[in-house]
DNA sequence: GAGTGGTCTAGACCACCCC
DNA sequence: GGGTGGTCTAGACCACTCG
């Protein structure tokens, strides 16, 4: 692990364990320079990682202090801006996935323009219903070009197509660029999701990279109004 | 401007321009610095910027390459994960403000919690309904402490609190936490949003710092499901 | 092996805060 | 005036990619 990966850990630790009061000031950068032996750069680059993580703020002149925030916020923190699979999202609890259909087909002319392909290229297209603990949650629409990803099988599909892609391809997922909004389930979607009555959808469009910069999954995700947020920090 | 920051914005300048193919690869960090005059790591902070925007990725031993992009959502992400109050974010439209209500209360135990005060003390009691092109989109409810931020008077709310709070009182905004859902509206909001028939509710909940670290607002936004999405982009 | 970006150093100067 | 974090430098070594 790298230095400042290292003490960037140990200092968010120490603020979730609950070291430090609301506002309460943290030791000075020249401190830390002393006690971690290394130099100041490095203790602000994982100083500024507590920064984005939203749990510290800097001040010019008068030091870092702790954020006040409530506990369950704090306890959130970790995963908002993060990016990670259905499945190890929630790897705490019973996950089971139903699939809809699982197909090779062409893509439309806009999932080609975002996947950066032609309507000639192939992609699976994928329908999962995913619950927790029996109960669903979110059923999910993928569509991921062939050349790209080769190899998905419904043993895959089963559990998490991201970690097929990680530790059997060994390729790494860099970002994903997501737009969030609220909608209603369609018929379908009030059966798959066992929605009775009036309850609405949020859904997470997202295109996902691969660290070469391609684009290599297109998805739409429609959650449960009543069972799924989305959390997120923004600085400055 | 610093110079990563007046670099990170000639960069960007360049790629919404178009100035590269999508997986073309930038100039090295090398050749930046000859034509810049900065050291490297001066460089690698205005393209890790250009990272953090989703714009490119970097590949240890190969170089940086344009990330394969749909050209409207390399124009929304300038705003993506981004920090602004409503009127900021649509200057080039027409924005109307309704005050429903502008009260100052005590604030129940959750409120108070969030704002790290205690209920003996005061808070603003805000309700506004948006406007953009005389079509209301959004229903705001804000709880804002008397003591942090004094002297918030009906025309502040009818343009903006942050304008207020950032040019009169001189105190920066830093960060912001942020909660997504979809909810369906109530009767009344249905009436202030102009809703007819069956139209579900995007909702952020958000709690706002200023840089000393201090919560200074805590505001549910409902936003018509059918004129507003959220973005963001998360990296690794 | 040549070349890329990643990490880290030791030190300088600056803008800002508080006493 | 003394001390804070912010920016920037010049240079070193490392991990990785590619031919």
């Amino acid at each position: 692990m790298l230095k400042y990966e290292k003490i960037a850990e140990d200092l968010r630790e120490d603020i979730l364990r609950g070291k430090y009061q609301s506002g309460e000031q943290l030791a000075l950068e020249k401190e830390m320079c002393a006690q971690y032996k290394v130099s100041r750069i490095t203790i602000k680059r994982a100083v500024d990682a507590l920064v984005s993580q939203g749990l510290v703020v800097k001040r010019r002149g008068s030091g870092t202090f702790i954020k006040s925030l409530k506990d369950e916020d704090v306890k959130e923190l970790g995963m908002a801006n993060q990016f990670s699979g259905f499945a190890a999202t929630y790897r705490d609890r019973k996950v089971e996935t139903d699939i809809l259909r699982f197909d090779i087909v062409h893509p439309d002319e806009a999932v080609a323009a975002k996947l950066q392909i032609t309507t000639e290229d192939f992609v699976y297209d994928i329908i999962r219903v995913r619950k927790l603990d029996g109960e669903p949650v979110v059923i999910e629409y993928t569509k991921m070009p062939i050349q790209l990803i080769p190899g998905i099988k419904k043993s895959v599909l089963e559990t998490s197509i991201y970690a097929y892609i990680e530790k059997k391809l060994k390729f790494k997922i860099q970002s994903a660029h997501r737009t969030v909004k609220a909608d209603m389930p369609t018929a379908e979607e009030k059966k798959a999701l066992q929605i009775e009555g009036i309850l609405p959808i949020l859904e997470v469009e997202q295109v996902a990279f691969l660290d070469d910069g391609l684009p290599f999954e297109y998805s739409v995700s429609r959650h449960r109004g009543d069972r799924n947020v989305f959390r997120s920090v923004s600085i400055r």
